[in-house]
Parts: structure tokens; sequence; C-alpha cells
DNA sequence: ATGAAAGCGCTAACAG
DNA sequence: CTGTTAGCGCTTTCAT
């Protein structure tokens, strides 16, 4: 029950009477080989089961094949979705995935980082966490040579790849429709602003409302972007309500805890107000009245990650410049609003 | 930008005039190095921010300190907060954890382990694909010594340790819940019955009518186990719906979808219908009637295979019988029943 | 066409 | 107290 050492290219070496080095060629199908010897090795090799071990190729090649991920959660719809295109890719390109979740904490996120990098993962996908206001580990990780991507949740003091959501237009457009039911005084639940995807949003809302001639009211606008915090804030909610006509949320779960207390509250949506999320997971089909939100996706936008950080190690050297790709979002009317 | 070799202990003795032997031992703090050398030798790789090459140490130890996970899918409630619990444990015992999704599929499944195993992780975790029939590949490796916890799905052909909840009891309660409310024909929205989890829930059904002295209709049990394929039974549903007074689902999201088919039809739940779900995530409480549901404790489920695995990890040889962590579910009962 | 040997970064038995 | 050496599993010159 003790676990027997696997079997290494020596012991094959050794059961068939040749060298390690013709064993190593043999299997890598090397010219220099004869194809006596390669068919032996290679049907004995597979008899026996041999597998190489990784690690001893990692360390030989100086290539891990290994690609580190800092998430903030991974029990988020969004995240999550994010995490499956990645592996999905990741594993078809032959790369496995080391995950560590930094739970919004920027002092785990930066041991996550350390953690990688001591992995040598060849390179690291991040989405930031909420509480980081420094980036000095990854700008350092990044300069010493680290090829990163960041997603979502981007750093906006390194060059480096990024895929985002067009957050601003997300904003925009959420905002937009709701202007377009006539909508007049729209309460807009948002994210920290010292995150660029909170700051994209809340510009794109005052950027609808700029176009529409109607004022910026900056007691329409609430740090409140959890369900969590939606509750805590409720009696305010509920104060304001009777002012507003609707409400665009920086995420869907924000979203639907709003309506779920504005709706206890005897206010009816959409009718008396209106809302908009961001994100459309599934809890959106889920809320009556169906939550009308901007459509956000995490599985492409995974994938993405991924294709990008390749591209880099594939060209080790190469000089690319760091690239942006953007997602523009598009609203997915349901009946919320 | 190309990435400079990071330094190593070698750099580290050249550059102090030492030999590798003493600087390894300098950092581990071993007796036999004098304080002098040995607090030189820190602060400077302190000062150089030198980081032992995990993947040698690996190598070195023939131990990785990393753990596979073989998860179902990552985008499901329950299997994100799985490996949320999972992550957090590892983590803080220092363990690292490559995650590989079978997306339910058998092949993908198998060679999910075997890139586990080439990876050489000191154990895995694992939830059986829904497709998954023959369990050699399993059986082989646990047969090999490698450690393995099964959580959820389990293998019933390898006496391996084991975290499940009693699926038999949360059938049973969620059965005896709705029996309780005067339910006489009780629809079973099904799991496949290979799969134990399935079994459990439809045995545990059973035996709550029995005990009631109902009769089991053999057509009042469904395999549908997806919010798909209750859309696509919905027609069948409808039909079978003026007969039946209740709806036991072997999970949150076939409820959820089987109330909304229902609603649409204009039977009122719980008042026509009563429902029950299964699993307890956060949809639970968004779907008018909140649902009345099994908690299943994923979070927890996932602490509690990495510390069954660790258990076994840091005792190497123990020879320690099988164990099987049972979590007994219990209701959550909300509007939907 | 094959083998010997060095080395990836690290540890540990063995020598002084 | 410190250094030398071998070796974890593998690849790759360099010989032959």
């Amino acid at each position: 029950m003790t676990k027997p050492a696997p079997l290494t290219i020596k012991d094959i070496a050794r059961n068939l009477g040749v060298s390690v080095s013709t064993v190593s060629r043999a299997l890598k199908d090397h010219p220099d080989i004869s194809p006596e010897t390669k068919l032996m090795i290679k049907t004995y090799a597979e008899q026996v089961n041999y597998r190489p071990n990784v690690l001893a190729l990692s360390l030989r090649r100086q290539k891990s094949y290994t690609i580190g991920l800092i998430i903030p959660a991974i029990v988020h719809h969004y995240f999550s979705s994010v995490i499956s295109g990645m592996e999905e890719l990741a594993y078809k390109e032959g790369y496995n995935l080391i995950i560590c979740q930094s739970n919004e904490n920027q002092h785990r996120e930066a041991i996550n980082l350390q953690t990688l990098i001591d992995h040598r993962v060849d390179g690291i996908l991040v989405s930031l966490s909420k509480t980081t206001q420094t980036f000095d580990p990854f700008i350092e990780a990044f300069e010493s040579g680290l090829p990163i991507v960041f997603f979502d949740r981007i750093c906006p003091d390194i060059e480096t790849d990024r895929i985002v959501t067009d957050d601003f237009h997300g904003g925009r457009i959420a905002t937009e429709h709701l202007l377009k039911r006539g909508c007049k005084n729209i309460l807009h639940l948002a994210a920290p602003q010292h995150l660029i995807i909170g700051k994209g949003r809340y510009e794109g809302y005052c950027e609808a409302l700029k176009n529409k001639g109607l004022p910026i009211k900056e007691e329409l606008t609430l740090k409140c972007d959890t369900p969590e915090e939606v509750m805590a804030l409720e009696k305010h909610i509920i104060d304001l309500a009777p002012r507003i006509d609707g409400v665009f949320a920086v995420n869907d779960s924000t979203a639907i805890a709003a309506i779920q207390v504005l709706q206890k509250a005897g206010f009816r949506v959409p009718d008396d107000i209106a809302v908009v999320g961001f994100g459309d997971g599934p809890n959106a089909k889920i809320i009556h009245p169906e939550l009308t939100t901007v459509v956000q996706k995490g599985y492409e936008m995974g994938r993405a990650s991924v294709r990008l950080l390749l591209q880099r190690l594939n060209n080790p050297g190469a000089a690319i410049s760091p690239q942006t790709i953007t997602f523009k979002p598009v609203m997915k009317v349901r009946e919320s609003a």
C-alpha cells in the first residue's frame, strides 16, 4: 500500500540492456535510433505503461507547462465560468492550471503570486482582489519577465495583456435602456471606484445621463456591490425608492437582491422601478420578473485569457506589444426593465 | 523581457564563497552551521529574494505537495463551493491544487487522471462523471498506491476514503416533508441510477413512501436531473401535473425549472403542487416561492475531503483503514413546500 | 547507431 | 562546522 516508485527511463534501459540515452531518444523518435531498437523500446514502454516524470521534464526544460491562476473567489458564477473556459483551452493545449483564491484579500493575493512563481509556472492569469490597491508584487514579477495577463479586474499600472469587458459601454447601454423606458431617476449600485470595472460602469452610467441632459445626482450612486450590502443598506434603499424609477446594479446578484428588497417593500418591478443587472448568470432567469441585464461572457473571456498567454509562451522573446482584448457587452432584455 | 533565470542556491554559494550544501543547510536552519554563516547566508538570500525551486524540491523529495482534483464541472454552485473549501484548506496546509474538469465525460476523466499521475501529485480528489461506468483506471491507480478520496459521486468498487452526503436520508426527509404536508402523489425527478447519489436519493424517496404505506408508482419517477431535461420533458410533466401534488427533485436547479414549468402551465406552487429540491444553493432564495430544499454543505465537504487526504499523506504507510465521512443533510424549509 | 557524462536545482550521506 | 559527491528523472552534447 505504500506507493511503489513509478518506473523510469533508467529501469527500462536496465531491463532492455541499452543505455538511458537510447531509451530517451527512441521514445521521442529521434532519427538516430534504428527502427528495430525503437520498436523494441516503444513496445516495452507501452507494455509496462511507462510515463515520463513531468517534474523532471520541467526541471530539465526550464518550462513547466503549467499556468497559474489567481482569482478572487471560485464560488461566483462569472468567475467559475471564466475558470471553466481557461481550463478547457489550457487542457487542449497541454497545459495545466494551478488555481489560487485570493478571497478578495490583497495579502493573500501576494502570497498566491509567490506560490505560483515558486512553482515555476510559465505564466499567470489574474483578476485582482477588491482590496488590492498597490501592485508592487505584480510589477516586480512582470518586470522580471513573467508573462501575466489580467482579466476583468485588471491592473492599470502595468502594461500587460488584458482581457476586459467594455465596462463603460456596458454601464452606458444599461443606463440607456432604462432611459429609453422613460426612467428619470436612476439609482446606481456601484462597485468600489478604485476597481477599474467599478469606475467604468459608473462612468458609462454618467455618460448616458449626460447625453440625455440629465443631472448626475451624487446621492443616487451607492457603493453597494453584493447582496449582503443590499441587505445592510435596505432601509436606505427603501427610503430612496419613492424618488427613483430605475436601478442599475453593477452585477446580477446585487440587482436581484435589490429587486427582492423593493418588492418586499411593496414596489413593483418594473412598473414602479425598473432594474437592470450586469453579468447574465443563470440567476437572471430565476428571479421574477426575469432580469434584464448586460451579458458578460465569462467562458469566452477565460478562453481568450489563455489564448493571449499562450501566444506569448509559444513565441518566447518575440516582444509582442501588450494587447488588450475588449469584449463589447450587449443587453439581454427580459422583464425587469 | 526574456525571463532571466531565477537565482539558485548555486549562485548564492558562488557569490558568498561557500559551498552549495552550506547554503542549503543554512537556509533550513541545520544545527551544524555556525550562527555567523547562517546569518550571512540568510540575510543575503533575503536580500536577493531567493526562492527555492519547487520543481527541484519535488523531484528530490519524491513529493510534490500538490493535490489533483477531478471534477465533473466547475460551473455548478455545489462543485465550486467544494473547490473553494478544498483550495482553502490545501492552501493552509502548504499544498496546491491542480484542477481538471471531466465535463461529465468518462474518457476525458481518464485522461485527467493520467495527467495528474504524470504530475506526480501526492493524492487525488475525485467526483465521478455521470457517464463513468467502468472504474479501471481508478482501480489501477489506487492499487498502485495513489491515495484517492472520492467525494459526492463516489466509486462503489474501490475501498477508498469517501466524503458523502447521506443521500438516502436526504431523499427520505425531503419526501417525508412532502408527505407531512399531505402530499399523496409525489413525482420524483431523479438522477441516473448508476450514480450512487441518484440511487440513494431515490431509495430514500421510496422508503418514505413505504413507511407511510403508500405505493411506489413507477410512472412517478422520471430520469430528469437538469433544467434542460425539464424543458425537454415539459409536456410530459404537465401531463402528469394534474395527478400529482408534490415533486421531489434531485437537485435545486431541476426543482426550480420544474417550478417554472408548472407555474407557466397555471399550477400554483406550493398550493397545487409542493416542490422540494436538493442542494440549497443561492438560487433557492431567488425563485419565487423560495425553495424548500435539502441542505448540502459543499464547502465543508471540500474541506473534509482534503482533511482525509492529508491524514493519509501525513502518515505515509500508516495503513489507516478506509474512512467514509457522511454528512447528514437537514431540511431547509422555505415556501415551495 | 549507441553510450557516457554533464547538468537542470536541490538535499543528504559521507568525509574531513 | 563545512565541503565533496551522488542522485532524484530526464535530455543533450560529445564521443565512439
